[in-house]
DNA sequence: CTAGCCGTTTGATCTGCCTCAAAGACCTGA
DNA sequence: TCAGGTCTTTGAGGCAGATCAAACGGCTAG
């Protein structure tokens, strides 16, 4: 149900009221993903909106040869799909298990041209998404290895506080689980697998992160990072 | 006048009636601009929303130590700034002599908010525009030189068919002048001139492409660059 | 406890693009 | 027409990150 959803005040349906809420209700459905399971697949027609109600997920597109580019991650109240489109422009699979909150994208679209406020949530959130997509164009144009990973760790500390502890204050932990493995770092950052091992060794050595295990990541110096990333 | 605006029926205002378009007429005015000349600054107060009517403008960010990245170019039709944000996310140039129908970002999200066709244009775009650049980030990320250059030639050549004739059916144009510098083609592509210069030699060399000056580009093999592009 | 698998790290080498440098082409104004 | 500026092309060499290869470590099933 849309009033016990843990990510009602979040996402794009923040706004609506009571009656609205119910109406989405109807339309919508909730589906559980397993880890590596996929949602959208790109190039298929755009059948499906969703929004992601607990797990992470990566949107990432392919070339003809199978070099693979990850375009960004979803954390719980972000938007899947393209309302408005034919076809899905990218992919996304569950980087952990995961819950959406499916709509069929033609009931979606109605629902959005009827209720204004929905829309300008969704469209909000999208310029939003723009800002965010544009940032990372300047580290795969500009950046070199070391300030890419850098602005990753940054990024998902953030970006992992505010999809947790909605409430419990501003604070950026400086503990945090990578949601995914090393190649999927590589292919976010543009680089090889290699490449991102041999950085996370150099933080490490350099005792600007710390780290428990492959995926357990405790940053100890944050301002180091934050230079780098600038 | 907006009745007579060369971009009427393709920007954001196309929807609107004779009506909305008067009011929306009050609200907004022409603003020329001279190559080179900044419309929107990285970091500024977001002042300004506007249309482009004619010309074409880059926009961008840099690093701290003045590395540049090319976000995006904007044709006519095309619409800047952030609406529902404080700061400018980018910096906007003139890349030509152009001319943009600017308006207080204020009075526009009044005007956005009581026009649900506006704001539903406008999220069209924006879903457009995060598409564009999502799969810029495929190309920065993922591909080397000569595939960069052969997608932004392709690219560059759609847009400006696109820009200019806009009823005289759809063929595309293999004959087009670049709307920029070679530095300006590197800071797009996440490369350096030296390395763009070079390959628009090779391509020159294996005619794949003619040049009649430093700006006059004909696509001689236009398989060969979709081939790259791809 | 052990074997085998998969993801990760480390090492060695290679290469595409960057950097630095200089020559060449075009444009503008005198 | 020429001088001087700017932008572009070409050349030589270096380096960050890619590639290829192997060892390592943690997890699971037997």
């Amino acid at each position: 149900f849309c009033q016990a959803c843990s990510v009602r005040n979040r996402a794009i349906c923040a706004d609506l009221d009571d009656q609205e809420i119910a109406l989405l209700n109807k339309i919508g459905r909730r589906r559980g993903l397993a880890l590596g399971e996929t949602l959208l697949w790109q190039g298929d027609e755009a059948v499906f909106v969703a929004n992601v109600v607990s797990g992470v997920l990566k949107l990432y597109t392919q070339t003809i040869d199978g070099r693979e580019q990850i375009l960004g991650l979803a954390y719980p109240s972000d938007f899947l799909g393209r309302p408005f489109g034919e076809v899905s422009p990218y992919s996304v699979e569950a980087l952990s298990e995961s819950i959406v909150c499916v709509f069929q994208r033609s009931d979606f679209e109605r629902f959005a041209e009827e209720h204004g406020r929905l829309e300008h949530k969704l469209l909000e959130r999208t310029l939003g998404e723009l800002d965010r997509t544009r940032r990372w164009m300047l580290l795969l144009g500009r950046m070199n290895a070391e300030e890419r990973l850098a602005t990753l760790l940054l990024e998902i500390a953030s970006r992992t506080v505010l999809a947790t502890c909605e409430n419990t204050g501003w604070k950026v932990p400086d503990e945090f689980e990578l949601p995914m493995s090393r190649q999927q770092i590589a292919d976010i950052l543009g680089l090889t697998i290699e490449t991102v091992s041999r950085q996370f060794t150099k933080f490490r050595e350099e005792g600007v992160i710390e780290m428990r295990g492959r995926r357990d990541v405790t940053i100890r110096k944050r301002d180091a990072l934050e230079m780098l990333a600038a």
